[in-house]
DNA sequence: TGAAAAAGTGCAACGACTCCACTTTTCTAT
DNA sequence: ATAGAAAAGTGGAGTCGTTGCACTTTTTCA
C-alpha cells in the first residue's frame, strides 16, 4: 500500500475517531461537522471527501456484517430452520458487546438519536437484497423469489422492532415465532 | 369556529396545496422552502409554524389512514383471520387510486424521491402502536404483547417492502403468506 | 524529470431550519 | 365597547449540513 493510500486512511481514521469521541461526549446534535473537523486538523470540506454524510462517520465498519449474516444462513447447523438461524444471529449480536461500555455508550447514543436511528436502519437494510439472495440460494427458489425476498427483509426489521421495546429479547423472539411459524390460527 | 381558526387553516391549506402544485411540477429537490412560501404569499418563517418540515408539507391527510386500517382489523368479516384481513386492506390501499392521475403523480413523487420515501415510511409506521393494541384487544392478548405487536410491525413494513419491487402485489402477498403461515418447514 | 492524478484547502454559497423582536389580528372578559 | 391577553404573521440575522469551484501540495508513474 502506498503512502498516499496510508495517508488517506490515516485521515479518514482520524475523523472517525475524533467524531466518536466528540458524538460520545457531548451528544450528536451538539457536535457540527465543522468541530469534527477542527478536532481531527483539517478543513471541513475533506471531511465530505471521505464521508458522505455527518451520520456516516459514526458507521465505518459495516462491512463484515454482511458476511456474518450470510454466513448464519449458509454455515448453519444441519437440521436447523432459516428463520431459528438467524434468530439466533440476531440475539447473539444483541449479547455480543453487552459488557464492553464503550460500546454500551454507543449503541446509547445511536438509539436515543433520531438521526441515527435511522441512519443505522438504513445501513442496516442494504443487506437485504443479499441476505434474499443467500436464503433462496440455500432453498433452491429462483433468486428473486419474493417469499425469500419477505423473510429477508423481516429478519433484518427485527432488530428495528425491538429497538425501543422494554424486552429487546422478548420482542426478537416473539418476531421470529411469527415469522417461522405464522399467526397462529383461532380456535 | 371562530375566524381566527378558520383563517389559520386557510393558509395551512394553501401552503399544502401550493406545495403539491410545484413538487409535482418540478420536483421535491427543485423546489425551495420559500418557492412555496411566495406561493402562498407568507413568509418562510409562517411556513414552519405550521408544518414542522419541507416533507411535512406534503403528508396532510394522515389522521383517516389510521381509522382505515383499525376498522379493517375489527370489522373484518366472520372468520378470516388477522393476517387476511390486512392482506385485504393493504392491497385495496394499492388498488385504489389506481385510476387517478394525480394520485399516480404523487406516488410517482414520494417512491422517486429519497426524503420522502422515509418520511412516508416513518409516518406510516406511526401506527404500529394503535394497531397493535387493536390486534391485542381483538385476540384478548394483553395490550403490550410482542407477538402482536411484532405483527402490526411486520404488516406495515410490508408496503415499504413491496416498494421498488418489479411486482408489488406478488410481494405483498408473498409477505403476508409467511406472516400468516409461517416459513415453509424443509421437507 | 515531468506531467497526470489525487488529496487537501479556502471560500463562497444554498437551503432547511431556528431564534428573536416586533406588528397585526382576533378573542375574551369586564 | 374596550382593554388586554393570546395567537398569527413578519423580517432578519444566524447556525448547520452540504456542495461547488478554483487552487496548492503531494504522490505516482511513464
Amino acid at each position: 500500500m502506498g503512502r498516499r493510500e496510508r495517508k488517506k486512511a490515516a485521515t479518514r481514521q482520524a475523523l472517525a475517531d475524533a467524531a466518536l469521541r466528540l458524538f460520545l461526549d457531548r451528544g450528536f446534535d451538539q457536535v457540527s461537522v465543522r468541530d469534527v473537523a477542527e478536532a481531527a486538523d483539517v478543513s471541513t470540506t475533506t471531511v465530505f471527501k471521505h464521508f458522505p454524510s455527518k451520520e456516516a462517520l459514526l458507521f465505518d465498519l459495516d462491512s463484515d456484517r454482511e458476511a456474518a449474516l450470510i454466513a448464519a444462513v449458509r454455515d448453519r447447523p444441519e437440521g436447523m430452520s432459516i428463520p431459528r438461524a438467524l434468530r439466533e444471529h440476531t440475539l447473539r449480536m444483541h449479547s455480543d458487546g453487552a459488557g464492553d461500555p464503550e460500546m454500551a455508550r454507543f449503541v446509547e447514543l445511536t438509539e436515543s438519536t433520531p438521526a441515527l436511528r435511522e441512519y443505522g436502519r438504513r445501513m442496516w437494510m442494504r443487506h437485504e437484497a443479499a441476505l434474499a439472495a443467500a436464503i433462496a440460494e440455500d432453498t433452491g427458489a429462483p433468486e428473486d423469489d419474493p417469499g425469500c425476498a419477505a423473510l429477508a427483509h423481516f429478519a433484518l426489521e427485527t432488530v428495528s422492532f425491538a429497538r425501543g421495546r422494554a424486552d429487546a429479547r422478548q420482542a426478537v423472539e416473539a418476531a421470529f415465532a411469527l415469522l417461522e411459524h405464522g399467526w397462529p390460527a383461532a380456535g
